[in-house]
This record gives structure tokens, C-alpha cells and sequence, in this order.
DNA sequence: TCCTTTTAATAGTATAAAGGTATTACATAA
DNA sequence: TTATGTAATACCTTTATACTATTAAAAGGA
């Protein structure tokens, strides 16, 4: 049994395809073939039913494809150990973002990192926290930046900055004439949200339930992005809530329509998350500075109460 | 990276010496040699700094001895789930017991194991306490019985029996008159005790601490046996405490001079103890079954209070 | 200091393992 | 039935692993 039989075991299994498998993992079929039938022979059982189309993995298989990937995990840690005693922060590494986040938060520190770390390619993915969280699972993002608390078993979380929530209010709305909110003047039926899937839509339908404002009639509009909903907004369909971050690049006439919440002001948890494995710890930590440093200065706000971005 | 050169510098690493890791790695010096200079080259920095004689290994080299022993376990544990699928029982088991233990349970059930799992190779040692821990963490014997509970980090505890101690009182000691003992009844300044290093003496002395009758005067008897502290006894030198199973074989004469205690009884709790790793746990498994079924009818005893094993 | 002993490294070679190309076998779907 | 996708097999090359024999270097004793 070697560390190699078991990469190639884990990209059939993952890929359900001899062939890909082999693509992914830089060597002809035959080759991959060959390496799992030894591992099948020497441990004599089957790992994977090839008798149907596609593969599937036998009851087995799947034991040890889980074992596997202890193993190929704990492996790449030598590896680690060793950059981490050199000194050494270099390599590929893969870090994701919610859409929510990215836009604001990626032109803040993009730069700084790469520049003081010249030798990590950092490869950026922007997904929504649920698949953030099974690329984590898989290994097939070192780290990803999201709202948390997310009480997932196998993530570790480690907070970045605390982001409130601002009121956008257009003119013709009901709490325009109030200088700040308190959570109890939301109400979920005249504020614009984001569609299904973006988790900051969580935060806000989870604080109007905190405020007992919230009913189970139709959400009125959804979009994909803050600026349609701002646009609508002007519109005269509703308020909406945007975070902090995202209401610093608005130009005046919207700023004037900005309503600040009383503290404690509601506010989004935004953390680095990582597997508890901490491969490439060292990476992490290094971009964790570099951000942390920089959006110390950027948000002011100190008596904030996070709101879950899970639905519950 | 290969799981061999792991194995390898284990082994070096433990003898810290290439030699004599090579024997007991069943290869030659300069194979042995060659795949951990191999090892260091792929990772480009030293494990070993053999400049002095013996070898010692370097700081990162003791994290890459820890991580690489986490591999290999893991890496063994693929077979593992292999035999369990196979319901197969059976290879080299180790199995250490504690001197107080070995001599009264060992006859209870081993010609049944023997007999049920004929393909395991059972191999016995007797150990302290101390040792056996050292050597399970070292992967030297993959389960123990001893008494618990330890408290020891990487190890997991199944109780297999609670055994409760037994006075001893020979006829001419101050307790002659009583029918059954209390703890109180005790004093350490007159009882018979096993040499340091047994755990049941600690047991023992932890029962007297507790009763309020412990002074630090110096103890007046040690031996390594049951058998001469009764016959110590005899001679009229003092009380003993024996293990519930040792009284078992008395004499008709002997067996008038026990005195039990009124309940709860104390007692040593007798554990399988084995590495949380689960190494070999379906013959762990098959064990405990064997001697807890065995077991339960020969200790009749039910309301015990347990005394720990361990000096504090 | 020198010589012996112990122990690791190196050289050279045989064997085994891993990887490649070309081809075949076998499903599944058209 | 044939075409297509996919895994297995045959055969060869390269690389890795292990061996024996030898050298080098350090430690310890005379």
C-alpha cells in the first residue's frame, strides 16, 4: 500500500470515471488501473463495482475511501511542517468568497497579499456558504472567507472583522423620518432581500424574526446583487438592509438615504473558515493578517450583536 | 513520500540508530539509509543530525516523527477495516496485564479465547501499569487490562469487572473481633502492602488516605506477591487487603480470615485499556467479550465504590 | 597518539515496481 | 446491430528499491 494507491483510489472515487480520474491525476489509465487493482489485490476486496456504468463504490470502498482521505491528509502535513519551519509561504492556494463579501472586501486586501506574499498563487473562488463548506469537506479550497457563526463539526472558524447592518430607506418609505433603526422598525414585508442561496438573505430574515416582526407572507422582490436592490429601492418598492462595507462606495444622494441602527447594532460575523485538518496553515494565518490588519481601520463600529446567517 | 520511509525513520527514530532499525525493519543498513536520505531530500531538510554518536534527531524532525506516526497508524487501519468486513480474527495481538491481575484472571478465560479466535497469535506480557501505558503509545502491545481509571489522554478504558477488595486479618490483629470492615477501620501503619510500582499498593494507600487514617510514618512490609503478604500476615505482622479473585484459592483455614466490607464495597475497576486509535479493535472487541461473558458470573458483588489506582 | 570497534555512507548491481503506448474487451445507448 | 465510452490487458521502458561489498568516519580503549 502506498500514499499514491490511495490518491488515485480517492480520484475515482470521487470522479465515478477511471479515465478522468487518471486525467486529474497526471497519469495514463492504464497506470491508475493498474495502482488500484495492486491496492485491491494486496488488500484483497473490492473497492469499487465496475460491473455497472457508471461505477459506484462498494460498502467497503467507501470505508476506505474515508480512511484514504485521513491518510492523504495527514500526509500532505509532513509537507507543511516543513514549509512551516523554512519559513516558507509559497504554493497554490485556494481561497473562497460569497458573493456578498467579494465585491468589497477582495480590492481591500487583493494587493497587500500578493504583493507580501509573491510566492503563493492564490486561486480566488467566489460560491455560496453551503458549497464553501463541501469544498472545504473535499479539499478543493484551502479556505474560504463567509458569514459565520455556521456550527459546521469539521470547520474552524477564526473572525475577521464584525460588519453591521445599514438601513437603506428611500424617500417615500414609511421610516423615513426616523434618524436611526432599532431592529423592532424592520418588518419583512417592505424589505428588499437577496435571492435564495446568499446567506447574508439569512441574517436579515433571521433579525426581523428576532424582532417579531416577521410573518410568513410572500417576500416581495429578491435580486442578486445590492445595487438592484438599492435601485429598486429608489424605485419606491421597500427599504433594504446592505452591509457596512457596501455602503461606503455609494455616491451622496444615496448616502443621505443611509439609516444607521442604535447600538447594539445588528451586525454579520465575517470570518476566515478553514478545515480543522489546517493544511496550509501557515498560508491561512499569513492572509489572515494581511486582512485583519487592513479592515481594523476600515470599520468604526464597536457594540455590534451578530445576527446567524443559518436559517434555523 | 512513501509510507516504507515513514516506517523507516519510526524506526530510526525509536532506536536512534540506522543499524539496528534496518534489523527490525527486516531490510539492510544502506536500504534503510538510502529511503530516509531520500525522505530528506524530497523534503530538503535534515531529520537526523548524525554528526554526533548516537544519532539525534532534529527539532523539525521530531514534529515529522509525530505527524509520520499519526500516517502509519492510519495507514494500518485500512487493514483493519478490511479483516472487520471479512470477519476475520486473527494476526499478532499483544496483550499486557498488570502483576496483580495476570495471575487469577488469566487462567479465567484465555484457554477460551484460544479455543473461540484460533487464528489470533495471542502474546502476554506482564507489566506495570506505567509500562504498559508507555508501550500502547508506542504501538508495542495493542491492549492492556489494568485498573482504572488512568486519566491518560490517548488512551480509551472499556471496564471489563469491578473487583472489590477483601481484608485479610489474622488472629491476632485489632480487627480480629469485627465481622465485616469499613474503610475507617483501616490504618496504613498496619497493613501489608505490594512494592512501589504495583498499582493496587497505590489503591490501597488511596483507601487509607480517604478513611482520614494516612500518616506519612514509614509502610512496615512490602512484597512483590499476594501469597507472601499472607503468609507475612500469618506471622503475625498485619493485616492485608487482597483483589476479591485472589481470596478465590484460599485454603478452608485462610478463607476464615477474610473480612469483607460492609457495602458499598471499596474496589478496583479492572479496564481493557487500549490506544484511542482503535488499532486491532475487532480483536479488542472479540477480547472483552470473551472475558466480560466470563467474567460475570465468578464477581458477585454489585454496590461498589471505586478507588483509584493512580497516586495523587 | 594510534588502533580497534562501531556505525553510517557510498558504489555497483539485480530485481521489482511504476509508468508509458497500443490494443482489446465489454458495457451502454443509438 | 453498430457506435461510443470506458476499463482491462499486453508489452515495453524507466525508475525505485533492495541487495552485497566496501569505504568513511566517529568513538573508545590501550
Amino acid at each position: 500500500m502506498t500514499i499514491t494507491q490511495l490518491q488515485y483510489v480517492l480520484a475515482v472515487a470521487e470522479h465515478q470515471n477511471f479515465t478522468l480520474a487518471a486525467q486529474k491525476s497526471f497519469v495514463t489509465q492504464p497506470t491508475l488501473s493498474m495502482q488500484v487493482q495492486k491496492l485491491e489485490d494486496e488488500l484483497d476486496i473490492l473497492i469499487f463495482d465496475r460491473s455497472k456504468k457508471p461505477i459506484t463504490i462498494t460498502e467497503v470502498g467507501k470505508k476506505i475511501v474515508e480512511q484514504a482521505k485521513n491518510i492523504v491528509n495527514e500526509a500532505e502535513r509532513i509537507k507543511d511542517i516543513v514549509d512551516q519551519e523554512k519559513g516558507f509561504i509559497g504554493g497554490d492556494y485556494t481561497l473562497g468568497i460569497i458573493p456578498t463579501i467579494m465585491p468589497t472586501l477582495l480590492p481591500m486586501f487583493l494587493k497587500a497579499f500578493i504583493n507580501k506574499y509573491p510566492k503563493v498563487n492564490l486561486i480566488i473562488k467566489e460560491q455560496s456558504t453551503e458549497n464553501l463548506i463541501r469544498n472545504i469537506q473535499d479539499g478543493h479550497i484551502d479556505a474560504a472567507i463567509a458569514a459565520t457563526p455556521l456550527e459546521v463539526e469539521f470547520i474552524k472558524e477564526r473572525p475577521l472583522y464584525y460588519e453591521p447592518f445599514v438601513g437603506y430607506v428611500p424617500n417615500n418609505h414609511r421610516l423615513k423620518n426616523l434618524d436611526n433603526l432599532k431592529p423592532e422598525d424592520l418588518s419583512i414585508n417592505d424589505i428588499l432581500l437577496l435571492q435564495d442561496g446568499h446567506c447574508f438573505r439569512e441574517g436579515v430574515i433571521n433579525l426581523c424574526k428576532a424582532s417579531k416582526n416577521y410573518n410568513e407572507e410572500h417576500f416581495q422582490l429578491q435580486s442578486g446583487s445590492f445595487e438592484t436592490l438599492v435601485n429598486l429601492s429608489d424605485e419606491g418598492l421597500g427599504m433594504t438592509l446592505l452591509p457596512y462595507l457596501n455602503t461606503l462606495s455609494l455616491d451622496e444622494v444615496k448616502k443621505a438615504k443611509l439609516k444607521y441602527f442604535d447600538a447594539p447594532s445588528p451586525a454579520r460575523e465575517v470570518s476566515l473558515i478553514y478545515h480543522k485538518s489546517e493544511l496550509k496553515i501557515q498560508i491561512t494565518e499569513a492572509l489572515r493578517d494581511v486582512i485583519s490588519g487592513i479592515v481594523r481601520g476600515a470599520i468604526a463600529f464597536q457594540d455590534v450583536k451578530i445576527i446567524s446567517p443559518i436559517s434555523k
